[in-house]
DNA sequence: GCCAACGTTGGC
DNA sequence: GCCAACGTTGGC
């Protein structure tokens, strides 16, 4: 099983609030291939993170990937695709970006290296790491 | 609100 | 196929 990071902008677009709510959301809108190569890895029950980007910068929960790779209706010229996402948990409390970039260990992740890049993967270990300081098992 | 990073577009 | 111009993302 793969891990990986979703990046939202909560106030603008899709926040942690209303994935809980919806509970099955496809991830759509993305619009960067290496984004979308990512998400064409994506297998059913892989793991996401859940990150809100903007005003708070933190990891808010974690989604299970629901439905693999399906194209998206809305790019006419048909290479960008959607996934499902489905509501896994919350964090007990959301882990910052800045208690990250504080991480030695997480010092590598894209997030903090390339920060634009809105889906990317998780090594395992960061996974854990992340996991932990968000006060949740694995 | 600014700006750095970086991806995309379009002219040649 | 190169590269300048432009647009967007996202942290500060």
């Amino acid at each position: 099983m793969a891990y990986w990071l979703l990046k939202t902008e909560p106030e603008i677009d899709w926040s942690w609030d209303d994935q809980v709510k919806q509970g099955v959301e496809p991830w759509d809108g993305i619009r960067n291939y290496q984004a979308r190569n990512n998400m064409q890895l994506m297998k059913k029950g892989d793991k996401a993170f859940f990150y809100h980007s903007g005003k708070d910068k933190c990891v808010m929960g974690i989604v299970t990937i629901h439905r693999e790779e399906y194209p998206d209706p809305e790019d006419e010229k048909g290479v960008f695709v959607l996934v499902d996402v489905k509501t896994d948990r919350a964090l007990k409390t959301p882990v910052t970006l800045s208690e990250i970039k504080a991480t030695p260990s997480l010092s590598e992740m894209p997030l903090v290296k390339h920060t634009r890049l809105s889906v990317q993967p998780v090594d395992a270990k960061s996974w854990k790491t992340i996991c932990k300081m968000g006060g949740i098992k694995p």
